[in-house]
DNA sequence: TATTAGCACTCAGTAATACCGAGTGCTAAC
DNA sequence: GTTAGCACTCGGTATTACTGAGTGCTAATA
């Protein structure tokens, strides 16, 4: 059976009701809804043949239809396919100058979460590709040391370090001159054993101390959590889908752990400029079986990324959702570059 | 009417009771649970006197009885009064030695929520009672100053400051020696005009400069929104009387603004050690009302201290929370301690 | 051949009803 | 002062009937 002009038409308004509503919509309203001038009957024709290719469920017999996940697919192909479904630009109301990464982030995901109606999670942009700008090492107490770590991309990393004795001026400038030598430019990646081996042996009697230092530095950079904002999970009881304890309590033990959203939207082609869309059971994680996660990538600058997304019921307003990000995507690119 | 002591026998049952059911306790019940030897019939006589003293309720006619909040709050002060209900010591999972501030909180959240099962929250340590330890101004870019300070309890600001010109070494010297003259040991609080005027003159040509860096630090220490992190929040949804979509909704609202909650918890004697608990309506936020709030206080050091919050139901088991927080407050403190 | 009107049928949701049982208050007896 | 007994209350649940939105199918129509 072939997918024509006119089950297109019909498909596309029984996923718009259905996106407004969340009821399972009948013959008759879409028989009035399109501009079609069919009668209902031949509007069920039409559905039965649709339900027959997978794009739309019978919830029960007696009831109307609902968009199967490979309707939702098709009509999100659509939507992705014509482009230029520009939305009217959201102002961030934040003043970036004097603002510090995360308020930035926070603010971001708050206003897609109020935007749109549902939860948003925003994480920072992640650090093991950074290359290191700057290192610096002082003496704050006779027996710590602080050690100020800046990567591309101005990111501040700090750490205190315990030590046994006071070090000399002559010695701190010596180990700042030794850091900077050695690991500025450097990718986390690329402080291996041959460099530290060399920075020991350079250090002489404090190859201990280095020892100690690179260790401190290199967790502290690793940091294999990344950072991450939520906001408006709360959002989800509005949707009656969603709004049984059971669902709601996965989805938000989810939103609060974080660690498994994160990894679904760093999951796909890490450098990826577009916008992903996950279906209902299209989601590789089972927390979000019952939603859709739409997911995009923010640039602060080349190769440094993070990655919004956002979190509904299967009806969400895909067209609206994929606007918003859009917008915010490059509102953030902007900020960033004037930050920069 | 007096309390006696077989009153308080009876109240007492029926409150423990209820604690572990969640259901209206009946007569029957209570003259089986305790050791009195009373029949069903007394024990009705004695709970309707109970309940004219206000300190029970009955949910409707043929129900049994469950306590009112001045029932609960006679039975916690009884609890908080025989000050020998040790725990045994929850052990954090977390080796603090190389942990950041942020790591630990987070951690000691998750423990609460995990072993009372209750939704947790925990703030850090307030920093406008710091007083500053050490700045360090350094030259990152051409067109960038790092600032870094050191508060007392080893806390760790930076910022970055745009310039516009690139400033020579000695020129950086003499401000980081000017800075720290001027500033060490002060509190927030005592950077006030005149500390400024002073500081301006003795900068000369770079009195704009010093302003900008004095308003960085000040922003960044004062930051009005106290850090706070949250655990557990889906364990509201194992108590029935909360398990409805409105109230957790709202529940689940505060717990994700947390400005509310973290209000509350500072709100009474700010240097208060004790352990507070707020019952149903006595708490002074909308959002709690349904709920119990214990809040407690840990010490990172003089006069710095943060809070830890658990929110749960009325029927919350005190004796554990109480004791769980006794523990977690000492481990705490004596983390720091040993950090220091 | 495509469309439509008409009709019997299905089934979730809701309202009405009856029933059960846990629990009470009260009275009279111990 | 305590207890046994009994009538009464009332939330919760199960049963039933009813309603209405919606379908599939057939026969008539353009």
């Amino acid at each position: 059976m072939e997918l024509d002009e006119r089950k297109m038409t019909i498909l596309r308004a029984i996923i718009q009701n259905y996106l407004e509503t969340g009821e399972p919509v009948g013959s008759r309203t879409i028989s009035k809804y399109t501009d079609l001038n069919l009668s209902s009957a031949t509007i069920r024709n039409e559905m039965s043949d649709l339900e027959e290719m997978g794009y739309i469920i019978q919830p029960h017999t007696s009831a109307g239809r609902i968009p199967s996940d490979k309707g939702y697919r098709l009509y999100v192909d659509m939507l992705m396919a014509d482009k230029q479904n520009e939305m009217e630009s959201l102002k961030l109301q934040l003043n970036a100058k004097s603002e510090r990464l995360d308020s930035i982030l926070k603010e971001a995901a708050k206003v897609i979460a109020v935007n749109t109606n549902y939860a948003s999670m925003i994480t920072a942009p992640r650090y093991h590709r950074h290359r290191i700008k700057f290192l610096q090492l002082t003496q704050v107490d006779p027996d710590s040391l602080l050690t100020v770590v800046i990567l591309e991309g101005n990111i501040v990393k700090n750490n205190l370090i315990h030590v046994d004795e006071e070090l000399s001026k002559e010695t701190m400038l010596k180990l700042n001159l030794m850091l900077n030598t050695f690991l500025q430019g450097l990718d986390l990646a690329e402080i291996n054993a041959s460099v530290m081996q060399k920075m020991r042996n350079e250090a002489g009697v404090y190859s201990a101390l280095i020892s100690d230092i690179l260790d401190v530095i290199a967790t502290s950079l690793e940091s294999e959590e990344v950072e991450a904002y939520t906001s408006g999970s709360t959002n989800i009881f509005k949707y009656p889908e969603l709004n049984d304890s059971a669902k709601a309590s996965t989805l938000l033990s989810a939103l609060e752990e974080k660690k498994e959203l994160t990894d679904l939207m760093y999951q796909e082609g890490d450098s990826d400029r577009g916008i992903q869309v996950y279906i209902g059971d299209e989601s590789p994680i089972e927390a979000t079986k019952d939603c859709s996660v739409v997911t995009a990538t923010y640039h602060i600058e080349e190769g440094v990324y993070g990655k919004i997304g956002i979190i509904g019921p299967r009806r969400m307003d895909y067209e609206k959702v994929v606007g918003t990000l859009r917008n915010l995507m490059e509102e953030l690119d902007s900020i960033f570059r004037k930050d920069k």
